[in-house]
DNA sequence: TGCAGAATTGCAAACGTTTTAAATTTTTGC
DNA sequence: GCAAAAATTTAAAACGTTTGCAATTCTGCA
């Protein structure tokens, strides 16, 4: 029934020659004789010879594989990039051979304790941490045992050198800013999360850089915070924002989800996108080319850079370069409906 | 620098104890006395002890792996279930110390020599097989060596049996007509792909049944089709349809992404939703719920179909049950404000 | 023909675990 | 206090591969 495995051994035997001598053709060995390679390749084509994972894992401490903790969160909350993200490193590993293993922490499961399994079984050769928090533990704990990671996102400052890749979120604040202010806008409004997790305090930074190099007194910026994961208290937030007496003209959003709530929010309250406020968000999720008027947003082609991740990762692995690699990809600007020059009077 | 990983062996000189009494200890065979059960335990935890994965499945032969081949489509194309399928797979797999491999199937590879290869290098357990066509060949291969699977989908006849779970499709397009039926319409239209997918044909013969269980003769359906990945060929297929002199007055679509280019080209074309079209899709994307007026649709609710499906496939492999496992899902309709009562007067 | 040296092939150990069968220690019953 | 039984522990083989080193075969040349 259930038809069994070719092993070397088989493969050997069957040549009238030696496991070794077959393992060193297979593996394209100059000292085999070119006839015998051949004769080779042919018998293990024809009997669907496939090395052993395990055996060749055990007795050359590589895999193959390349490790992805997921989180599991709510019941209902889907990380909205993993499918992004996960087809880009699929794309960057398989040119090289590799495959991803997916390692997933239950709800209530230290994200730290599954990511120390990976790493110790011997199950991958290097990890991708994504989501960098601004006291990341991962982080600190793949470096101190050396072990090849990139990590997605940066610490905000760091005492030691690593591998990482990360969207120039900062830089895009300030362009959405730029563009707002000479669109005339001077009220600002920014709607935020509470969790520490850097990229916000990057992209939040970045706009404040842009604020201060205009050296306009007259800017002035709102701060809506709300728990990434709590509808309810994001939505009171924005509405906080939106029916204060003096609302801001243009509201940044540090992502789209938030930006869409703005959206939902300002419309539902009778205001017109983009002629009574202008919002700009950041990610370019699908719903944000559907959502009524069309979100201007960011693109920071989370596909490409998973892929990048790949590649990067691969290349620590296998060369182990003394400094660290580092990318930093600008997103850019997807220029949709939702933004325009600030209205002549105020309510 | 690089922290060893402690073995076994190490853990075993450490406490006094053979090899094989450590192991049996951490099995927590009762054979082994409770004392020393414990102080093994204790020791273990410790030093911080984690099993080699690569060992463990050379000599036990079960990888603790469940596979699943990820075909990479064209370089702007993401499975946009991807995300949510690995989401709920990832909550299956956990709760049995199970985790997920990822093969990536280059674009011009074919998908089952992937599979061939997850399955021969004793990478998985079990894999998981999406998207189901009309002749499948990893079905056949899977089956033919006896190798664990679940199918998500399933073939249309077939002269064996195998694991599957799917969404009963026909009963949500048969929901779906009586409902608009009953809002009066007489006129459908239905938006399908080219490609030989069974979900479509299980999902057009739903439709079918329902038509025929009414008898009404009067009931008309028009069908437009275009191949999946082609966007302008959708949008022209569309167009010929909403553009006919005498046009459907609800349309169905196989899945939301045609449904919402049915909303697109309705309101660029000035036909008002759902006032003079109604529409349907399934799926219910996250878009469906942002483009206006808000798309009527099914939901299959893929990450907890995802959650069954491991379940599925770990009973699989560790009972190998006589009787295949099969799960018919019920979709749930999703009303939002794309359909209505059919238009009075006809254009 | 014989021999050095190059070319080719093979033996055996190792990777870290599980598991069978056997050895050792402890307990029990009389 | 001793034999038998029960409880506990261990030695060694096995999983399928890679690889250092040794063995064998071949080639060219005297």
């Amino acid at each position: 029934m259930s038809a069994r495995v070719t092993t070397l051994k088989e493969l050997a035997s069957s040549l009238g020659l030696s496991i070794t001598t077959v393992s060193r053709a297979l593996a394209g060995h100059q000292q085999i004789a070119l006839k015998t390679r051949e004769r080779v390749a042919q018998a293990a084509r024809q009997a669907g010879y496939v090395p052993n994972t395990a055996a060749r894992t055990l007795v050359s401490g590589r895999s193959g594989f390349v490790g992805l903790v997921l989180p599991i969160r709510g019941p209902n909350l889907v990380d909205s990039f993993l499918g992004e993200f996960i087809t880009g490193l699929g794309e960057g590993l398989v040119a090289h051979g590799a495959d991803l293993i997916l390692a997933t922490a239950a709800q209530d499961q230290a994200e730290l304790a599954v990511l120390r399994h990976v790493v110790e079984s011997g199950r991958a050769d290097g990890v991708v941490i994504t989501r960098i928090a601004e006291v990341d533990e991962r982080l600190a704990y793949l470096r101190r045992r050396g072990f090849p990671f990139v990590a997605h996102g940066r610490l905000l400052d760091s005492d030691f050198a690593y591998n990482w890749l990360d969207t120039d979120g900062a830089h895009a604040f300030g362009e959405a800013f730029d563009m707002l202010y000479d669109l005339g806008h001077r009220h600002f409004g920014l709607v935020t999360i509470s969790e520490p997790m850097t990229f916000r305090h990057l992209r939040q930074d970045g706009l404040a850089a842009a604020i201060a190099r205009r050296g306009d007194p007259s800017v002035r910026l709102d701060v809506a915070t709300a728990p990434r994961f709590d509808r309810g208290a994001r939505i009171q937030a924005v509405n906080r924002m939106l029916q204060a007496p003096n609302r801001p003209t243009a509201v940044i959003a540090l992502f789209d989800e938030l930006a869409l709530t703005v959206m939902e929010e300002a419309s539902r309250a009778g205001l017109s996108v983009p002629r009574d406020l202008s919002i700009i968000g950041f990610d370019n999720v699908v719903a944000s080319a559907y959502a009524p008027p069309g979100l201007t947003t960011f693109d920071a082609s989370i596909r490409q850079c998973a892929r990048e991740i790949a590649d990067m990762l691969l290349t620590v692995i296998a060369d182990r370069p003394a400094e660290p690699l580092t990318r930093l990809i600008r997103p850019t600007l997807v220029p949709r409906a939702s933004h325009g020059p600030a209205p002549r009077a105020r309510n």
